[in-house]
DNA sequence: ATGGATATGGACCAAACGGTCCGAAACTGA
DNA sequence: TCAGTTTCGGACCGTTTGGTCCATATCCAT
């Protein structure tokens, strides 16, 4: 149920998902739901967990790891959130992207938890990095730890470009700039 | 007035800003708010094509043009959202890319002024570059359309990392590392 | 089978939401 | 000064919001 949450609110955003949305789409009653994960806002801070957990560590990870080498597995990141944006889908994002937009400023758990998921990111492409730097398919000129925090926020303004502008050529050559920076 | 509401609408944000809030701000009721700009909906609009006029195009150019060069111009925007996200205030950060955020997967007419805010920024990011190409100051290898299309997407990836990341160094370091494609 | 604990549906609540409407005030030109 | 028009404040509306509560199922160990 709770992946059901994490996609809710994951494609509408905290203000916009209601009590109802949610137990409908959950398939509980309210009390159930109250007794179970709390009220609305600790709901969607286990729900951000959920993802860091999941789509914010692991699938990236996978992503990389099946990719013939460290560059080119950050080259598949990027591609793969690419095709997702620009899929029949719903142009969701990242969800901790989202939610550091819409609530951060505001909220300081949320706050926390966006900033957790952008870490496991960064951390990810850290050892992405290093390892390409080590088997020599990424320049060494530059600081692991500097590339993968620019890598995390290029990777950001990369998906918010998406959501407004579908043209793939276009996002393409921002991503073949991007990732120049590892030559 | 209007601009009153544009900075409500950009700190918090569409859903979270109630007609209560607005009228507060505005200091007129709500009969004449609904007189002049219509439903909450409109407002919005309005709110963010004022934004769009001001602030990504006249502001944004207003830096470039006070900096020494091309290049030093658009490192001066960096900068300077840079600052605003590490200063005191509210992280409120870019208006059109808060927007297209919380709103555009679901909403075309606030998707198409997002998409409006953003190209105001990448043209005038563009022609900083043509002007730095042709004066010198950047390098010719690449496309001005394609750099300017970078520099922007990079810009909002910036300011979302500087919601949850209040650390300068690492976030001069990633403008560094951004930058570094002109040369 | 039965008693106690747990889980669940749905009625219910006060508050806040976006939006409408009208009587009064303020301004206008003559 | 006064009619005509515009602007305004605030009462009011129905709906939806997040959240509570209880009576009833369901379950499980005895």
């Amino acid at each position: 149920a709770l992946e059901k949450a994490m996609q809710l609110f994951w494609a509408k955003g905290y203000e916009a998902t209601s009590l109802s949305d949610l137990t409908a789409a959950m398939g509980l009653s309210k009390s159930s739901l109250y007794d179970t994960f709390g009220c609305k806002h600790e709901l969607f801070l286990s729900a951000m967990d959920r993802y860091n957990e999941t789509v914010a560590t692991r699938f990236v990870a996978g992503v990389i790891d099946g990719a013939t080498d460290s560059r080119a597995g950050i080259a598949a990141v990027f591609c793969c959130f690419l095709d997702e944006m620009l899929g029949a889908g719903e142009k969701r994002g990242c969800f901790a992207n989202n939610s550091a937009v819409e609530l951060a400023p505001h909220d300081a758990a949320v706050a926390a938890r966006a900033a957790a998921g952008l870490a496991h990111l960064e951390e990810t492409f850290y050892r992405a990095v290093r390892q390409g730097q080590e088997a020599g398919d990424i320049a060494t000129g530059r600081d692991a730890r500097a590339l993968a925090r620019y890598l995390a926020a290029s990777l950001n303004g990369l998906i918010v470009l998406a959501k407004t502008n579908p043209e793939r050529a276009a996002l393409e050559e921002v991503v073949e700039i991007t990732l120049a920076a590892l030559d």
